[in-house]
DNA sequence: CTGAAAGCGCTTACAG
DNA sequence: CTGAAAGCGCTTACAG
C-alpha cells in the first residue's frame, strides 16, 4: 500500500499539502496540484477508507441495510442504489442480515430481529457512514431502528414514522387502480381478486385500489369474490378453483401477485379454461415467471432500479440539506400488457 | 460511541487492558477481567472496526467482491457464504461491480473491467480484509487479479489458474452426465441439445458429460443435433424450430438452461407438441420459471447455498493454515425430476 | 500557499 | 499481571 507519507516524499510537498489536494481543497497553487497529481496518477494511489474514516468527519460511504438479499426485488433495488451512489462519487457498504433464510417468516419484532437491527446500525455508526438506507424484503411498518440513531436515514420499500426518516415506497393503491381499470376495459364486469396476506400493507392497498376503480365506474363492490391468498402459488391455484366452484360466470381474476397467478393458471389448464381466452387473468410484480407463463401474463412492474435510485437521491439530499424535510415518495407501477386478459372489441 | 478510554476510565484499568481482555488475551487476572467484562456489557460497547482495521493485522472481515448481485446465482452464493462467516465469527463486507447491469456482456478483459476489478481490490487491501472471495456471474477464467494482491483469495463459481488460487465450481460434466442418463432411461434414444454460447466453459463442459453418457450406453455422437444457442429463451425457440425441421424423430431435447427450455416449450406449443409426452425435454439451472412452465420443466438444480458455504469455507482454511494448498473444489448438481421427461415403461 | 503537529480509537511490543 | 508509549494513515485547525 502506497501511503501519503510516501506521495509526499516523492513530490517534495508535506503531507498536509497532498491531503488538501487529494480532497480537492482550493488553497494549493497549480503547479503544485498538477505536480502531485500527476505522482498520485502514477502510483496508483487510493485513499486507506479506514484511517479516513477514523479521522474525518464525512467517509463518503453510504451503509446499506437489507432484510435479505435474496428476496426477488432487493439486488435490483441495490443496483439501483449503488448506480446513482457511484455516480455521486460515493461509495457504498453493505449489510446482508438474511431475515427470511435464517427465520422463513413472521419475525418481525421478535428480539433476534430487533439485535440484529441494532447491531448493524451500531456497526455503521463505527464506520462513520454518512447516511444508511435500510432496504426492507417486502412493504410493512418499520419501527425498531433506535431513536438515538442520528445519521441520515431512508427507508427503501417500506414505511416508517420514524421521525425524520422519509421512505421511499411503491403506489399500491394507484397500481391496483390501473389494473382493474384494464381489467374492466370498457364494460362492466365481474372481477374476483385473490389478495396477499391479510394484514399485509401490500394488500390492503392494493384491495383499496381495486374498490376506487369498481366505483369509478359504478360497479359495486362484491367480497364474496374475495378470497385471501398468502403469496404462495398453491393458494392462487387453491382459490382460484374455490372462486370457479362458486362463482358461474367470472370475467376476470386479479391475483395481488405473480406466483398466485401461476397457480391460478394451473387449476385453469386442469379445468380446461385458458386465461386471455376464456377469462382474464392478472398478475403483481412482473417477475420473471410472468413472461414465461402460457399465455405469458399480463401484471405490474415494480420499477426496483427506480426505487433504488429515488432512495439514493434522497438520502444525498439529506446529508446536503439543512432543513432535512426530505418527502416520502411513492413511485408509479408500470402495466405490462401481455396475453393473459382479454380485448373488449 | 464509547470508547476503549472511557470504559478504562470507568473500570480504572489502563486502555491497554481493556484491549487485551476485548482480545482474549490470557495475560489478564480473572478478577479485573471480570469486572471490565461487566463494564463492557452495561455501555453496550461496540469496538471501532476502523481504528481496529488500521491498526492490527487481522479484522476478522471477508471482502466479497461480485461481478453483479442480479445475476441469478449470486444472492444465494452469497446467502451462503455470509451463513458460513457468521457462523464462525467473521464479519463480511460486499462490493458490487454492477458489470451486467453496467455493460451487458462480452465485458471480460475490457480496460475498464481490468480497472474495476483492481480497483475493488486495492480498497479491501486497504480496509484490511483477512481474505477475499471472488463471485462471479458465470463460469469462465479469472486471469485479471493482479498477481500482487498477497490477500487470501478464493474464487467462487469460476476458475482461475492464478497461483495459490483455490477455486469452487459446480461439475458440470458429472451434471450433463446424469442429465443425459436420465434423459435416456433405458433404451438408445435421438437426444438433441441447444448448447449455450460456444466458448464458454459451461457449454464445453456440459457437452463432455452429454458424449460421455452417449459412449457410456453405445452411442453414436451425432453433431447434426447439437445446435449452438445463446442462452437466450428466444435461441431455445429458434433452435427447437430447427431441430424439429430437420429432424423426423427426435426423442429428446437437453436445452443446458432453463431460458433456452422455456423458449423450447413455446415451439413446441405452437407445433402442438406436448413436453413429456410427444418429447422429453430438459433444462439447466433450476430457475424459478421451472418449476412454473407447463409441464414443470425437468432440470438441474445448482446448489448455490452450498456452493457458497464451501467459499466460505476455504477462504478459512487458507487464513488459518499454513501450506496454504487448499483444493479446488468441484460441486455435484442435482436432478430435479419434473414431468416434461417421458418415462420408460 | 505550505507545513508541523495533534489526534481519531485502537493494538502491540516492551518495561516494570 | 498491568500500563505508558508508539504508531497505523489520514484530516484539520493553526501558524507562518
Amino acid at each position: 500500500m502506497i501511503t501519503l507519507k510516501e506521495l509526499s516524499q516523492k513530490s517534495g510537498v508535506s503531507i498536509a499539502t497532498v491531503s488538501n489536494i487529494l480532497n480537492g481543497k482550493s488553497n494549493v497553487s497549480d503547479e503544485t496540484r498538477k505536480r502531485v497529481l500527476e505522482i498520485i496518477k502514477e502510483t496508483g494511489y487510493k485513499p486507506n477508507f479506514m484511517a479516513r474514516g477514523l479521522r474525518a468527519s464525512s467517509t463518503k460511504t453510504i451503509g446499506l441495510i437489507v432484510d435479505d438479499i435474496t428476496e426477488f426485488s432487493s439486488p435490483q433495488i441495490i443496483n439501483g442504489i449503488m448506480s446513482k451512489l457511484e455516480e455521486k462519487g460515493y461509495r457504498t457498504i453493505l449489510e446482508n442480515l438474511r431475515f427470511y433464510t435464517k427465520w422463513g417468516h413472521g419475525w418481525e419484532n421478535t428480539e433476534d430481529y430487533k439485535k440484529a437491527i441494532d447491531s448493524a446500525f451500531q456497526e455503521f455508526i463505527a464506520i462513520k457512514t454518512d447516511g444508511i438506507i435500510y432496504v426492507s424484503g417486502h412493504a410493512r411498518e418499520i419501527s425498531d431502528i433506535p431513536q438515538k440513531v442520528q445519521i441520515p436515514l431512508v427507508v427503501c420499500y417500506a414505511f416508517t414514522e420514524r421521525e425524520n426518516t422519509p421512505f421511499i415506497m411503491i403506489d399500491d393503491e394507484d397500481a391496483a387502480f390501473q389494473m382493474t381499470e384494464h381489467l374492466l376495459g370498457n364494460r362492466k364486469k365481474k372481477i374476483a381478486v385473490i389478495t396477499g396476506t391479510e394484514s399485509n400493507i401490500h394488500t390492503i392497498k392494493r384491495l383499496q385500489g381495486y374498490k376506487k376503480a369498481l366505483q369509478a365506474h359504478g360497479i359495486e363492490y362484491d367480497e364474496s369474490i374475495i378470497k385471501t391468498g398468502d403469496w404462495s402459488d398453491n393458494s392462487g391455484y387453491e382459490n382460484c378453483r374455490i372462486l370457479l366452484k362458486e362463482n358461474e360466470k367470472l370475467s376476470a381474476l386479479f391475483c395481488f401477485n405473480d406466483m398466485m397467478a401461476a397457480g391460478a393458471y394451473r387449476y385453469l389448464n386442469e379445468a380446461g379454461l385458458i386465461p386471455g381466452k376464456d377469462i382474464s387473468v392478472a398478475g403483481f410484480d412482473n417477475r420473471d415467471i410472468a413472461a414465461f407463463l402460457n399465455p405469458p401474463l399480463t401484471t405490474m412492474e415494480i420499477p426496483l432500479f427506480l426505487i433504488g435510485e429515488n432512495a439514493a437521491q434522497t438520502i444525498l439530499d439529506k446529508i446536503n440539506s439543512k432543513n432535512g424535510n426530505e418527502q416520502n415518495l411513492y413511485i408509479q407501477c408500470k402495466l405490462i400488457d401481455r396475453n393473459s386478459v382479454i380485448k373488449d372489441k
